[in-house]
RNA sequence: GCUGCCGUAGCUCAGGGGUAGAGCACGUCCUUGGUAAGGACGGGGUCGUAGGUUCAAUUCCUAUCGGCAGCACCA
């Protein structure tokens, strides 16, 4: 059918990304614009952008448009090249195992995936021949062939091949689709393309990575599949480039880097739950502190509620009904003859998972007026969820965790401005903490949910009002709301460009009703207030593990669980060392001693694999002269100066970013 | 929760049907040395737990707990 329209087509104007304009007598493919352009570049080409959309380039343009030959040189090569080498990896091992089916397999970060259905469990140890098989068929440099199909014919030809699951998602698509169906060599995928011209034109720069198991479409009720992780890139030096990034992502693990600063632990008898060890826990409290003054400098009231919360509140709220089998429930049976309950029943109590039903217990207590409005309430109270075993990761997925949380009381006219003070405020603290934001999303009605349908169009209308009055660009996450309001997430940027969701702003017009919160108005009448849950590094625990990957253990100054480590040379400067010592803990800071019979290297290789950032050699000479000999982590020169003036200049530098006006 | 893999000394790991080994760490002694490992000796493990197979299990099997990777979930 492509054939006949293009035999119909009128004169064609082409604009090339310079600006310039080829113009044909009717459609030409890729492949002629690339020769009509040079020789070089229809060698070159791979596949041409048509305003913006990728196409093959054996594929006829038929209307006027934008386009741009995609060469190897350019990013957007990258999208096919990982695209063909997962057709090659499915076709590699329908022809290695027989009988095993294909389904799905898209690109992804770095890389791609293709998950296939077959009893037998793939190995690792077959990663070497499928990618045996994989270069073969690449050195075969198969033509990739479009082909449109009719739907129901597609249908029967995957069901009669035995691709049971390639029939199901062609079935699913619109009954007078056509479909694509490409062809390389003598194997034949479903797929919306587009491709490269053959298999040759991938190249050596790929690799099979991680073997795991995926459900059918994603969902946990249908069956397991097993999906084959692969990576593939334009040369061999981005192949290598990416995995040594990933070593580098495994070195900086917070789990091996907290196990080796002695920053904390988990053991089997608290399965996702940490001990916090000493230096963590300064680390922690650091963290904490920063927090609690930022939120005191900008109009928050701290507060804490009870873990232990009867079932009713949550039944109320909905969180009992939506995510009770997450809770920790109590059972209290009656005693004595008390009833646990009423009517004799045992008492059902629940470990609050999160704060919000806790802090409008509080709002409620008492009548308020929308001259107290708005009200900021925080609390670093301890959250229990019972995540699935599965989920437990370090400290990234705990189930016990305390939030940066806080929910802010307010009126539907405050919520514009309590928004955009909430951003500032995000964005101030990421600075603080090394991060920037990377990304803003909004989250928009899920389909479990509560509170009516425009109740939701006003919340999610707040917050898209706030975030272009913030003056942040976002874009769209849609059904990803919480199941009481629409959410606004904020992603930040580590060292290695990872991006993490710590923040969020939530707007609630449901939960002030579900629990039956209400302030006096203007009017003398009883109003509803919103209710804005927000955090800026959501879970401590999350954060901190992200903070140790972001730092590789090595901290800023103000969050180091140990500022300084006093090393003596010999011990005769042991006296002088702990008069540095009482000098510079006076000052504030965090330090410790170390006066072991070593020998100064040994002290300065254990203190730096430490990450300790500041070590103060003394010896005699110090100890006569009344100074300090200052090196830092990582640093090659020592710093001699006065112990007065190190204590002034260290206590200074070791100040939180919030509290370090000179620096 | 699902699939796969794993669980040996405080840590990192080797081993393997006949009741265990290295390095680091730890302890004692010697060493007092100016910026990334000074030396000697020594202590330490019912091989995650419970069953089963076997003359014999840490090793094989099953269950269970926990971990890892991914999926699902994430108020």
């Amino acid at each position: 059918m492509e054939h006949a329209s293009r035999a119909a087509s009128s004169p064609l104007r082409l604009t090339l990304p310079d600006g310039s304009v080829k113009e044909f007598s009717g459609p030409v493919t890729g492949l002629e614009l690339a020769a009509s352009i040079g020789k070089g570049l229809a060698a070159a080409a791979l596949a041409v952008k048509l305003d913006g959309e990728m196409r093959d380039l054996m594929r006829p343009i038929e209307h006027d448009a934008r386009v741009e030959i995609v060469t190897r040189k350019s990013p957007d090569a990258l999208e096919l090249i990982r695209h063909d080498t997962a057709h090659v990896l499915a076709e590699a091992v329908q022809e290695l195992f027989p009988g095993t089916q294909v389904t799905i397999g898209p690109n992804i970060e770095n890389g791609f995936y293709y998950d296939f259905a077959r009893d037998q469990p793939f190995s690792l140890d077959d990663f070497p021949k499928i990618e045996d098989k994989m270069r073969a068929i690449i050195a075969r440099d198969e033509k990739l062939v479009r082909e449109v199909w009719n739907r129901d014919e597609a249908v029967e030809y995957f069901k009669n091949t035995g691709e049971n699951y390639k029939a199901e998602i062609v079935h699913d698509l619109p009954a007078n689709e056509d479909v694509t169906v490409y062809t390389q060599g003598t194997w034949k995928d479903l797929c919306r393309g587009p491709h490269m011209p053959s298999t040759g034109k991938i190249g050596t720069a790929f690799k099979l990575l991680k073997l795991a198991g995926a459900y059918w479409r994603g969902d946990s009720k249908n069956p397991m599949l097993q999906r084959i992780y692969g990576t593939a890139w334009r040369d061999e030096k981005e192949l290598n480039a990416y995995l040594t990034m990933i070593e580098e992502a495994e070195k900086r693990d917070h789990r091996k880097i907290g196990k080796e600063l002695d920053l904390f632990h988990f053991q089997d008898e608290a399965a996702g739950s940490v001990f916090w060890h000493p230096k963590g826990w300064t680390l922690y409290r650091a963290l904490e502190n920063y927090v609690r003054r930022r939120l005191d400098k900008s109009g928050y009231v701290e507060v804490l509620a009870p873990q232990l919360i009867d079932s009713s509140i949550f039944k109320a709220s909905g969180h009992w009904d939506l995510y009770g089998d997450n809770m920790f429930k109590i059972t209290v049976p009656p005693r004595n003859g008390e009833s646990g309950g009423g009517d004799g029943e045992p008492k059902q109590i629940g470990l609050k998972p999160m704060n919000c039903p806790g802090h409008v217990q509080i709002f409620k207590q008492g009548i308020k007026s929308y001259r107290d409005l708005p009200i900021r309430m925080a609390e670093f109270g301890m959250c229990h969820r019972n995540e699935a075993h599965g989920a437990l990761h370090g400290l990234m997925r705990v189930r016990q965790f305390v939030t940066d949380d806080a929910h802010i009381f307010c009126t539907e006219d405050q919520i514009q401005s309590e928004s955009v003070a909430f951003c500032e405020l995000l964005r101030s603290a990421y600075t603080d903490l090394g991060f920037e934001i990377a990304r803003v999303r909004l989250a928009d009605r899920p389909e479990k949910r509560v509170g009516s349908d425009a109740v939701w169009d006003k919340s999610e209308q707040a917050l898209h009002r706030a975030l272009k009055s913030a003056n942040l660009p976002y874009d769209m996450n849609p059904g990803d709301g919480a199941f009481y309001g629409p959410k606004i997430e904020f992603y930040l940027r580590d060292a290695i460009g990872r991006e993490w969701q710590c923040g969020t702003l939530q707007v609630d017009f449901n939960m002030p009703e579900r629990l039956d919160a209400t302030y006096i108005g203007e009017d003398g009448q009883k109003h509803r207030p919103v209710m804005l849950h927000r955090a800026i590094l959501g879970s401590m625990h999350r954060f901190i593990g992200i903070l140790v990957e972001h730092y590789v253990g090595k901290f800023p100054l103000w969050l180091a669980p140990i500022h300084a480590v006093i090393c003596t040379i010999t011990n005769d400067a042991d006296g002088y060392a702990q008069e540095v010592y009482q000098t510079l803990s006076d000052a504030g800071l965090r330090v410790q001693m170390d006066t072991r019979p070593e020998k100064i290297n040994a002290k300065i290789r254990d203190h730096s694999l430490q990450k300790i950032p500041l070590i103060l050699v003394v010896g005699k000479k110090e100890a006569d002269a009344k100074t300090v000999a200052l090196r830092r982590l990582d640093g090659e020169a020592q710093d001699i100066m006065p112990l007065a003036e190190a204590a002034r200049k260290l206590a200074q530098e070791a100040l939180p970013p919030d509290m370090n006006h000179a620096g």
